[in-house]
RNA sequence: AGCCCGGUGAUGUAAUGGUAGCAUACGAGGAUUUGGCCCUUGUUGUACAGGUUCGAACCCUGUCUGGGCUUCCA
C-alpha cells in the first residue's frame, strides 16, 4: 500500500524539520533573482526547486528581487522575470524587493556597529583586496579596524548622508581576517554608490552588499529554507554569523548543484554577446537558452517542469543530456499538440486514375492520443504535394515509401501504386506518377491491399504556403564554454537555422494562432512564430520527431 | 594543494548497514494508416586500497580524482 517515495536531500532536511516541529511546520522559500537580465534555463531549475518544494509541503514561496546594485538593475527586467515565472506556471505568495528593506538593513548595520562588529574602512578597493590575503595565506587587519564605535557610527551616518565620494569608504563586518574562509575576512557589507535606483530613486547613496542583504531579507520574510546554488556554500558561515549577531529570524541556507545542460550556454555575458554579435536575433531567439527563447521555440512550460524533476537535485556537478530535455518536450507535445500535414520540401504527385477536378473531403483525427481533440477535414485531389525524400528511384529493400512498383498509404487517404516519375533535362525528378485503389479509402478500406509505408501529403489546389524555421543546436559541441584553448563562439553551428520558404500546408492551418503547437506529421513539432502575419505564416521547429529510418541510414 | 563540496551504468538520479533500482540514451524484437507514440527485451555501474561488521555504495582510515573559494557583483 504505502509507496516509498525517494526524497532528494533538500526534502529530507525539510522532513526532518517537519518532524521536529521546527518553525511549527511552516515551510517558506523564496526565488531571489537580480533584475539585471533575462531568466534562462538554469534559473528554471532554481524556480522549480523553490516553488515545487514549498508546494509539496503546503508552504509558500516569495518572489524577491535582489536589487541591491542600482547600476545594473532595471524595472524592464523585473517585468520580464515576472512574466517568465508566471508562464512557467508558478504563483508567488508575495512580491518583495530587497530595496524594500533598505531602511531596516541600515538599522541592522547601525546595530552591528554598536555591537562593535562592524567598522568603516577608508582603504581603497585595492588595499582591501591586498589585505585580504589569498586562500593559502591569512589576511591582515585593516589599520581602520579598531576605530571606536562612536567614530564608526559618525562615519557611517556621514556615508549615508552623502558626505563621501563613491569608493571613499566602506562598512565592513568585523569577523576574522585569518579565517580560512575568504568570505569571513571582514567582508564589505555597505558601499557608497551615488546612483539612481530603479525603485528607491535617489534616496540612498549607500547600498548593502549581497551578504548583508540576502540573508537579512530572508530573515525579514521569515523564510525557513533558503535554497541556493553551491557557489554560495562559502557564504553560509557569514549568513549564520549575521543572523546570530543581529539576533534575527534564523533562516537556513541550503545549497544544491546548479544544472548544466549539454549544448546550452547560460552565462549572461555570453548570451549578451550572441545577441550583440548578431549570431541570434535577440534574447528570445529560439536558439537561446533563455526562458523567452525556449518558449518561442515552442517548449511547453510543463515539459520544462518535468525536465527539472527528472534531472533531479543533488550536490554533485552535473551535465544533463540534451536528449532528456527533448524527450520531455516530445512527451508533452505528443499528448497535447494537434497533428497536421505539411510538406516541407515539396514535389508533385499526380494520381493518374483520379478524376481531374474532383475534390474529396477526408476526415483526420487531430490527435490520436486524445480523442477529445476531435477531427478536421482535409481536401484530397488528383494533384498533391508530397515530400521529395519520400520518392526514390533506386530504393533499397527496406524503403517503405514511393518507388516504381511500390504501394504506399496516403495518410487519411488512399493507397497508391507508384508508376514512376518524370524527370527534367538534368535528370531531377519533377513529378511522381501513381494510380490509386478506389476501394482503399481511409476508414472504409476493403481493398485487401497492403502498404507498409504511410506518407503525408497536401492537395495542391487548396495548399497554403508558409515559412518553416528549422532550428537545431546553436553549438556543435556539448560543452562549448569548457575549452581552455577555444572560445565558445568557435563552436557556433552555422546550420542552427535552416529556413524552408516553400512549405505546403493543409488548409486548416490557415487559422493557426501565435504560439499554438502542432505536430507536422512524420516530421517535427512546430509552433506558430510571433513574426507571423495575416498573409505570411511562420512556424518554428520545436523538436524533430525521432526518426529511426534516418538513424539507420546514418549508420551505414 | 590552506579551506569547502563532491565522486553509483554513457548521462542524470535513487538505495542512508541487508536483493544496486528508475529515467534518458544505446541495441534487439513486436505492433502500427505518423519509420512518431506504444509494448517486450538486452548491454553497461558503487574511483582505489585497507578496516569495522554475520553483512558496507552507505560507517572509519588513507590514496586517487573532479569542482569551488582572493569583485566596493549577485
Amino acid at each position: 500500500m504505502e509507496e516509498h517515495k525517494s526524497l532528494n536531500f533538500i526534502e529530507q532536511i525539510i522532513e526532518e524539520d517537519l518532524s521536529s516541529d521546527k518553525h511549527q511546520g511552516r515551510i517558506h522559500t523564496r526565488f531571489p533573482p537580480e533584475p539585471n537580465g533575462y531568466l534562462h534555463i538554469g534559473h528554471v531549475k532554481a524556480i522549480c526547486i523553490n516553488f515545487e518544494t514549498a508546494l509539496k509541503y503546503g508552504g509558500k514561496t516569495n518572489l524577491r528581487f535582489d536589487d541591491t546594485n542600482p547600476t545594473s538593475e532595471k524595472t524592464e527586467y523585473v517585468d520580464a522575470i515576472k512574466n517568465d515565472i508566471k508562464w512557467l506556471g508558478f504563483d508567488w505568495a508575495n512580491e518583495f524587493y530587497a530595496s524594500d528593506y533598505f531602511d531596516q538593513l541600515y538599522e541592522f548595520a547601525l546595530k552591528l556597529i554598536k555591537l562593535g562588529k562592524a567598522y568603516v574602512d577608508d582603504s581603497t578597493a585595492e588595499e582591501i583586496a591586498e589585505m585580504k590575503g589569498t586562500p593559502t595565506e591569512a589576511g591582515k587587519n585593516s589599520p581602520y579596524r579598531e576605530r571606536s564605535i562612536e567614530e564608526n557610527l559618525d562615519l557611517f551616518i556621514k556615508m549615508k548622508e552623502g558626505a563621501f565620494e563613491d569608493g571613499a569608504r566602506v562598512l565592513r563586518a568585523k569577523v576574522d581576517m585569518t579565517s580560512p574562509n575568504m568570505h569571513m575576512r571582514d567582508p564589505v557589507i555597505y558601499r557608497i554608490k551615488h546612483a539612481h535606483h530603479h525603485r528607491t530613486g535617489d534616496k540612498w547613496c549607500i547600498y548593502p552588499m549581497y551578504d548583508f542583504a540576502h540573508g537579512q531579507s530572508d530573515s525579514i520574510e521569515e523564510i525557513t529554507h533558503s535554497l541556493c546554488s553551491l557557489e554560495f556554500r562559502h557564504h553560509r558561515p557569514l549568513y549564520d554569523w549575521l543572523i546570530e549577531n543581529l539576533e534575527i529570524f534564523p533562516s537556513r541556507q541550503i545549497e544544491f548543484a546548479r544544472m548544466n545542460i549539454e549544448y546550452m550556454v547560460t552565462s549572461k555575458r555570453r548570451l549578451l554577446k550572441l545577441v550583440e554579435d548578431g549570431v541570434v536575433t535577440g534574447w528570445d531567439d529560439p536558439r537561446m537558452a533563455t526562458v523567452s527563447g525556449v518558449r518561442r521555440k515552442g517548449y511547453p512550460a510543463a515539459a520544462l517542469r518535468t525536465f527539472c524533476e527528472k534531472a533531479g537535485v543533488a550536490k554533485r556537478e552535473n551535465l544533463i543530456e540534451y536528449s532528456l530535455l527533448e524527450s520531455c518536450v516530445r512527451d508533452e507535445l505528443n499528448r497535447t499538440a494537434y497533428r497536421a500535414m505539411v510538406v516541407m520540401d515539396p514535389i508533385k504527385l499526380t494520381i493518374s486514375n483520379y478524376p481531374e477536378g474532383k475534390t474529396e473531403i477526408m476526415i483526420a483525427e487531430n490527435n490520436r492520443e486524445d480523442e477529445s481533440a476531435g477531427v478536421r477535414e482535409i481536401p484530397f485531389s488528383k494533384h498533391l504535394w508530397i515530400e521529395k525524400e519520400d520518392y526514390m528511384e533506386n530504393a533499397p529493400k527496406k524503403f517503405f515509401r514511393l518507388s516504381e512498383g511500390k504501394n504506399v498509404r496516403l495518410k487519411n487517404g488512399y493507397i497508391i501504386h507508384c508508376d514512376g516519375a518524370i524527370k527534367d533535362a538534368d535528370g531531377n525528378v519533377t513529378e511522381v506518377l501513381c494510380t490509386y485503389y478506389p476501394d482503399s479509402k481511409s476508414g472504409e478500406d476493403n481493398s485487401g491491399i497492403k502498404a507498409k509505408g504511410t506518407l503525408h501529403w497536401v492537395s495542391q489546389e487548396q495548399a497554403i504556403s508558409a515559412e518553416l524555421r528549422n532550428y537545431s543546436l546553436l553549438f556543435n559541441d556539448p560543452t562549448p564554454t569548457s575549452h581552455e584553448d577555444k572560445d565558445y563562439t568557435e563552436f557556433i553551428n552555422p546550420e542552427s537555422l535552416v529556413i524552408k520558404t516553400d512549405a505546403k500546408l493543409e488548409p486548416s492551418l490557415a487559422k493557426a494562432k501565435i504560439g499554438q503547437q502542432y505536430q507536422f506529421m512524420r516530421k517535427a513539432y512546430y509552433t506558430t512564430d510571433i513574426d507571423s502575419t495575416e498573409d505570411k505564416l511562420i512556424f518554428n521547429r520545436t523538436v524533430a520527431l525521432k526518426d529511426s529510418w534516418a538513424k539507420k541510414q546514418n549508420k551505414k
